[in-house]
Formats: structure tokens, sequence, C-alpha cells
DNA sequence: CTTAGCACTCCGCACGCGGGGGTGCTAAAG
DNA sequence: CTTTAGCACCCCCGCGTGCGGAGTGCTAAG
């Protein structure tokens, strides 16, 4: 339900929010100018004047009239003056007014959702799929498309298996969940027979098949208080593995990020230091992987501007995530775009929701 | 052994080759003053004027001589104006006449080479050995650092192992070579027991383990001619995933990459369109996988100026690279480095060259 | 063949200038 | 009190101009 006071809102309005972000008083009218000065602004990217504004506005104002409310949204900090006597730019805290209460956002068309829902072959398996959705990401927005790999959250061991190779190292191939495979090396202190091993495995697998790999390293504790001497050893190494294995499973997770070149398009991105940095964070994860955990806190759509991001690297930058979950709404990931500022929010935002919710359908039948 | 007409020459060189690049008599001198601009350019960045030269290249000879011969040299196609009366830039062409005949190159020392094999550590799996490589490559060269991942020649078999998964899929896993873990979705045509498929398993494993995969393959196809109807299918079934393993590893080759972002510091990377162009190869792989292969025809250390790569991505770029090869001589990659075509080739070829001699040492035991 | 001298060319930079877009202020009108 | 027209002003931007510097090619002398 639209709400009273703000009939100009496209979206449902969060009143509470709105008011204290905006400090004392920002009339309609001044709401609906800055919409205004911002949609032309992510449009042409340029400074916009009170003529331009005038005229583009839809309400019968004069340029004098738009100077003083501009003057006031340039006090209250929403918009910005490159230099004296150049129209206005908008200010991160102005697009994050634009993005909490003005924006409409241009619903995608049934055509256009089939076409997503097209591209993401329910028959791909989990990575390649990861790979889809996040080409098209990049394709539809024009920008860098990221999706982060669904969660494990409860990491089943299905099989284990070890096998013994030269100088006291066992590989170890642990399978979890119904595909994924995982093997390390694990370095022992005394060499084993690959009779003893597999004795080991089987003994292994029908204890603790289907467990979940947490509990799994519990009970192994667990046993390794009592007295079977024989196995301490590949015990130990056998809770090392499964310790490294969650750590590397949960502690580092990782992102599919395609399109990022498509940034170099952006005339606000042509400085190269700035760019360099940006890739970097990109190979470096940290901060996206950062940005996306912190995603993961609320559901739905959320969009981090500029320096809200926390990260010098997306200081230009906005980014766009959804979360995806499954049928029973469980959250398994989260994906996203990341951009220049001044993007088309209203197309973006629902690119990046649809795709999160085509993508958590079609990754549901798994698990 | 340096021959008698070009004492100049640090490289042993080849004076057959020398003669037909460069067309008809380029003597002693023209060279000197050719080595010592392109060495000049390389270090500054700067067009080389006479005057440079005729303080820098040793030589007792006045601007207005140097003048002369410079003018040779850019009738011969060698350097090249920028614009009237600036100073010489060396064409590609006189690049190629520098590398193959000119350069002398400094062999790292013992401590820096201890250095590189410090971090190339043997224990490391080979993935984390290239991408170790990969980025000292970058670190040291401050370019983009390439690690082609190793041929699999002969590809043993250690183990195999089924385990069925729902609706009549199997994951096969594969081990390879002591440490290459491998993993398959097999489809089959009835679901089979785990009893079945370890009973096929164990009889895989008697039967073939230690044998090159081409020649299990072709093993279990004379095999299916036989009466062995009950397990036809998955027989079939473990043929196909060979064959897919074996084109997923020989066929789709695959890269690590290193220090990409290093390469957006030189100011003749500056143009955002070019440096986009050359991260899309990067990310489409083709480009660089086809130049490392034209490197596997030739051992040691190989050098593509500029368009001389055929691709237009890298045509301000030059690509050096070196095979690395096991003890025994047999070629088992390439790894290399992409940077601007002025580059500090007297250095970098020594670091890639090195890197790749000890790659190949530490990569050896193995397999 | 080498070299000094010289005229010439071109780049890069600073400077100045004018125009255009946009502002803030003020005063008048609604 | 709000809105609006008018006005002075400001600053960026593009353009032409001029100048110094670096380097060249040519010529003539050593």
């Amino acid at each position: 339900m639209p709400c009273a006071d703000c009939a100009i809102r496209a979206r449902c309005c969060q009143c509470d929010l709105f008011c204290t972000v905006s400090e004392p008083t920002i009339n309609e009218r001044a709401q609906h100018l800055l919409k205004a000065l911002i949609e032309r602004h992510i449009r042409d990217g340029q400074p916009v004047g009170s003529k331009t504004l005038a005229q583009n506005s839809g309400l019968a104002l004069s340029p004098a009239t738009i100077r003083n409310v501009v003057a006031d949204l340039e006090r209250m900090g929403l918009v910005h003056a490159p230099h004296t006597s150049a129209g206005r730019v908008p200010t991160e805290r102005g697009y994050r007014l634009f993005i909490d209460n003005l924006v409409s956002v241009k619903p995608l068309d049934e055509p256009q959702v089939q076409t997503i829902a097209e591209q993401l072959d329910a028959e791909a398996d989990t990575s390649t799929l990861m790979e889809n959705a996040s080409a098209m990401l990049s394709e539809l927005t024009h920008m860098a498309g990221v999706v982060m790999l669904p969660f494990q959250k409860q990491e089943a061991l299905r099989h284990i298996e070890f096998l013994p190779l030269s100088d006291n190292r066992v590989l170890a191939i642990l399978v979890i969940n119904e595909r994924d495979v995982q093997n390390r090396v694990i370095h022992t202190s005394r060499p084993y027979e690959r009779a003893e091993l597999e004795r080991i495995a089987n003994y292994l697998n029908a204890q603790f098949e289907g467990q979940d790999l947490s509990t799994v390293r519990r009970n192994l504790l667990d046993e390794m208080q009592g007295d079977r001497e024989h196995i301490d050893r590949l015990m130990h190494s056998a809770i090392e593995m499964t310790q490294q294995t969650f750590e590397g499973e949960s502690g580092a997770q990782d992102y599919v990020l395609a399109g990022e070149t498509n940034l170099m398009d952006y005339k606000e991105m042509a400085d190269v230091a700035r760019l360099r940095q940006l890739f970097e964070a990109f190979n470096e994860k940290r901060a996206v992987l950062d940005l996306f955990d912190k995603s993961l806190q609320a559901q739905g759509v959320q969009i981090f501007i500029g320096q809200e991001s926390g990260y010098e690297a997306f200081d230009n930058c906005s980014v766009v995530t959804a979360t995806y979950s499954s049928v029973d709404d469980e959250v398994l990931g989260v994906l996203g775009v990341i951009g220049p500022t001044r993007m088309a929010y209203d197309r973006i935002i629902p690119v990046v929701d649809v795709t999160a919710k085509l993508l958590g359908r079609v990754l549901n039948p798994r698990n």
C-alpha cells in the first residue's frame, strides 16, 4: 500500500527509515526533484542543471525555484556541485535515499524472465550453472556478474577412501553430499599397507556414513580418547583432514566472476589506478566475499553504494546483491553485480532479483 | 664461441638467420648503436635522440654521425621516429633483431636462483605449484605470469572407485598418477547396487592398475567384445569416462595466470580499450593457449614480439615463453610472461628460463 | 668519412580569450 | 511567504597563439 504522505514513491516505503535517513524536512517536491535529477544523471552522466530539471521534472516550476530547492538538497548533502556553477550530481547519500525511497523499479516482462530461465539450464552441473548465471548477469547489466558458490550447510559424509602414496603419505578421498569429491594428501608417521588403510576406511564408512562432517570430527575425537592405539595416528590424520576440509569448505568460500572487463567501458572507471585496485580486489576475493557474506544476513536484494561497502576498491562502485534460496526458504547463497555507482538501478535491481529467484528454483532439486 | 664478424654479440649468434633478417649490410657499428638505442629506450621509455646516443653508446662519435647511422636504421625499418624531429623508437623488427643477435642477457646470480627454487616447494601439489610459479613469474617481472598446466602424456591409472547416486547415476572417482583425482557422474541404464559396483571396481583395479589410461580404454573395448553381458553397460560407461577424462585433460588445456593487474601500471598500456581487449583475451584463453602451444614446438625460450603473435590483443605486448621438461628432456609444458613490448629482455629472459628449468626439476619426481 | 653549423620542424606547454552553461542574489510579482 | 524574472558573476572548456626545447636533415668544411 502506498503511504499517504509520499505518493510519488514507487516502492512501498518505510517511512521511519526514510525520516531518519534524510534529516528534518524534505518535502515531496524536493524528493520528486531529487528523483528526477538522479534519473537524469543516471541517463546521461552529466551534472544536471536547474533548466534541464525544470523542463524534465514534470513539475511546472521555473528554474529559479528549482535552484532554491536544489540548493537545499545540496545543504543536506544529497547532491553535490563538482564546481561552482555546474549542475548537480548525486552524492552517495543521495543515491541511498533514492534507492530506499524513490526509485521506481521496472519489473522485467514475461519474455525477459523466460529468457533468463532458459539460460539457467537445470540439467547442467552446479559449477557450470554458476558460471552461466554469472555470465548472464554480466551480459544483462553490462557490468560484472558475481555468483557466490552455494553453501553446503550440512556436509554429509558419503564415502571415504585412503590410498597409500610413497614416503609416508596417504591420499585421502572424501565424497560429500552426493557429488563433491575432495582429496588431500596426509603425512603420516609411518607407512601404511593398502589393506590396513582399507580396513580403516571400511570402519569409518560403516561408522560415519551419512553423518555431518562436524559430527564425524567430534566423534573421532571422542574415539581417540579410547584405547585404539594401533590406529591412533591415522585417526589423528583423519581428524586433521576433516578439519582441513571443513575449513576449506565453509571458511574459504569462492565465487564465480564474469564480465569484469565490461567495467572498463565506463568513463567513470577511466582511471587506470582505480581500475587496477578493483581488479586486484577481484583476484584477492576477500572484499567481494566479505561483502557478499554481509548480504547473507538479510534476505532479498541489497545494495552497497560506493564507500558503504567499506572497501576502497569499490569506492566508485555499487554492489547489488540478492540471496537465492531453496523453495523452503533456506538461503543457499548470494549473487549480484558490481558496477559504477551511476547505474540504472531501476533495471538492475529486478534483473538481480529475478536471476536470484530463478537460480534458487533451478538449484533446488539437488542439494 | 663468439663469431668473428660480430664480436659485440653477447649470445652465440646465428649468422645466417641474422643476415636474412636484416637485409643487405648492417655493420657492426650500426648494430652497436641499435643495441644502445634499444637498451636506452627500454630503460626510460623515451624516444632516443642522437645526442643521448652519442654520450651513451660508448663509441666516440659525434651526434651528426650518429644521425646518419640512425637514419639508415630507420630506412631499414628497425627504428621509427614518432614524428619528424623526435628521437627514434625501436620497431618490432628492431626488437626482433635485438633479441636474436644483440641482447646481452644478465644471468641470475646464485642467491636469486636459490630464492626461486625455494618458492617452488616440491611438497606442494601440482596445481598450487603452478600457481606459485605463476605468481613468482609475475612478481619477479612485474608483468603477467602464465603457467600452462603440464601434459599428462602418460596417465597411469592408480585407482578407480564407483559410488551409486540416485536416479541411475554413478559417481566415478579416478586417481591418476599418484595425485590427481578426477570424478565424473555417469548416467547408467539401470540402478546398480553398491556391492556390484564394488565388485566391478575391484575387477578394474586388479586388471588395470598402473596401466596407461589409453591402454585401459583400449583393453576395455576389447573386453566388451567378449561375453560379459552383465557389466556391459557399466563397462561402456567406464570407457566413456576414460574417454572424457582423456579429452578433458589433453584437449582442453588450461593455464594459471597471475599478476595481470601489473600490466595496468605501464604507460604504454594506458589505453583502456586495448587493456580491455587484452583482459578479455586472458578470459577467453584461446589466444594464450594457441601461443603457448606454438612454443611447445621448440624447446627453450621463445619470444613473440607485438604483432608476431598474430593476436590483436597482444599488439603492444611481447610474450616470453619457455618449455619446462623432465630430467629425461621430455617436454612437460610451457610457462612464460606477458608484458609490454618494451620490456627488459635482458632480465626477463633468464628469469623465465630459470623458472622453467627449476619447475621442470621440481615437477619431475612425481608421475 | 666525419663533424660542426644551421635552418627547420614539431611537440608540449602556458597563456589568453570568448562562449556557454549554470549559479546565487535581489527585487518584484503573485 | 513563495515564486519568479533579471542580472552579475563564476568557472569550465575549447581554441588559437606564441614560445622554448629537443632533435632532425642538409651542407660545407675538415
